[in-house]
DNA sequence: CTGATACTGAAGCATTTCCTTCAGTATTGT
DNA sequence: ACAATACTGAAGGAAATGCTTCAGTATCAG
């Protein structure tokens, strides 16, 4: 069987770094809407939207099926929350460098200077 | 007096939409780090990583102080909860937007089909 | 059948990105 | 004083990115 693999976060992250694939990802937290619906408010045209957004399929931040001429496109929380979770994970990983700063700095002169 | 600017979103997903600036912002999590000290683990000279540094810094991502001769740098998870806010926003706001559905739901059909 | 709609594909072009090498400057250790 | 260390700057090149236009294929509406 097929494993699922998750995109790597070279990908995801790429995806999000540009404002017309982030407005069409805020466009989608709404709902699903078609190629041309995501195209309408970007300033370039509808070839260049639909460039952006097979990056963001690419990057597995929406799916997408066609249903007679037109294709409507879903935001995939997934993909986000995996970006997400990366992020996290870093900060939570500097939290617990403070942490340990504190704990050395309570264990080495629990009592020196009053 | 100068306001404070947060880095455009794009620099921030840009910065970490590279493996190699990803390692060094994992390098950072366990505490400051020189330039070579950040670069001595990947697979490319020491201009190269001299170069994303530069990417993460001008991200908000590391700051950075010369001492003599060594430039340590540190990471501002400030800048790192920026981007994971805006994902988390939309994340949210797609729970929302489910949420509405449920709503819709009970709203138009409260006692339709037993 | 005819025309409008909704993409889709291919090509081309300017800019940016990621890396290289070579050279230079400012410290630091002996 | 001399050499090693730690960057820093400049230049260049292969590849990727973000557009464009032009042309084509389905599909739907009248």
């Amino acid at each position: 069987m097929l494993q699922y693999q998750p995109p790597p976060l070279d990908a995801l992250f790429q995806a999000l770094a540009d404002p017309a694939r982030r407005a069409m990802v805020e466009r989608l937290t709404a709902g699903p809407a078609s190629v041309s619906q995501l195209a309408a408010p970007l300033p370039m045209s509808l070839t260049a939207a639909a460039q952006h957004l097979a990056v963001l399929e690419a990057a597995g931040l929406v799916t997408s099926a066609k249903v007679g001429r037109v294709r409507t496109c879903t935001l995939d929380t997934a993909a986000l929350s995996q970006a997400e979770q990366w992020i996290n994970a870093r900060r939570m990983a500097v939290g617990a460098q403070l942490d340990r700063l504190g704990d050395y700095l309570a264990a080495t002169k629990p009592d020196d200077e009053p």
